[in-house]
DNA sequence: ATTATTACTACGTTAGTCGTAGTAAGTGTG
DNA sequence: CACACTTACTACGACTAACGTAGTAATAAT
C-alpha cells in the first residue's frame, strides 16, 4: 500500500497522464488509477476531485458535459495542449526525483 | 531543479538515511542532501528543522547536545531502532511508488 | 567593537489531502 | 409507482507539511 503522502506529488500527473490517452471523468480515472497501480493506490474521491477544479483552473485541463449512462450525468475532462507541456515537465522532473531518491535508499542490515 | 510539492513524502526518509550513516546536525544535514542530489534538491532550513521535530515526537530520532566549534553549540541527533525500522519501511514504500509513477510516466509525441 | 559564520527558533500563511456527510440523477425491483 | 441502488459528484471543516520572513544565540576572525 502506498500511503497518500509519499505519491502526493503525483496525483496530478497521473491524472494527465490517463487524460492523455482519452477524455474522462472522476469515476474511471479513479477506477484507472486503482487498476494500474495493482490496487496499490487507491485515489480518494475529495482529493480527485479537487484535482480536477486545480487543474482546470491552471488551465490544463478543461471540463464539459457527457451523456449518463448508468446513473447522473458525467463531468468529463479533456488535456490542454499547456497540460501536455506541464506533463512533459512532470515527467523529466519525476527522472530526476528518482535518480535523487535512489541515493538515499540502502540496505539496513 | 526539483521543486518540493513532489520530494516532500521523502524529506524525513533523506534525513533517517543520513542518519543512518552517523549522528549528524541539521546544517550539516542540509549540506549533505544538497550535494548528494548535485543541487537539484535544497531543503529549506525551516522544513528541515521541523522535520526533526515531528521524528522525535515520533520516537524515530533522539537529540543530544554536542560540542560547539565554530559558532553555536549543535543539536545532534542520531537515529533510534524504531527509526530504523521506519525507514526500512519507507524504503519499501519508495520501491512500490517508483514502479507505480513509473506506468504513468509515458513519451508524448 | 564589529562582522561573519554557524546554528537554530518563532510565527503566521498556504495548499493538498482527508473524513464525513449530503446531494443529484438515473436504473432496477416489487 | 414508490423505493432502493448505483453512479457521480459537492460541501465543509480539520489537519499537516512546507514555506517566507524575521529574529536570536554563540563563537571566531578582523
Amino acid at each position: 500500500m502506498i500511503s497518500s503522502d509519499v505519491i502526493r506529488g503525483y496525483n496530478d500527473t497521473m491524472i494527465l497522464s490517463l487524460l492523455l490517452e482519452e477524455d474522462s471523468y472522476g469515476y474511471e480515472i479513479s477506477k484507472s488509477i486503482r487498476q494500474i497501480s495493482d490496487e496499490k493506490y487507491i485515489i480518494k474521491e475529495t482529493t480527485l476531485y479537487s484535482a480536477f477544479n486545480r487543474l482546470e483552473k491552471q488551465g490544463f485541463i478543461r471540463s464539459y458535459q457527457g451523456s449518463q449512462t448508468h446513473g447522473r450525468q458525467r463531468t468529463y475532462y479533456r488535456i490542454t495542449p499547456t497540460g501536455i507541456d506541464y506533463y512533459r515537465q512532470k515527467c523529466e522532473e519525476w527522472a530526476l526525483t528518482r535518480e535523487v531518491i535512489d541515493r538515499f535508499i540502502k540496505e539496513v542490515s
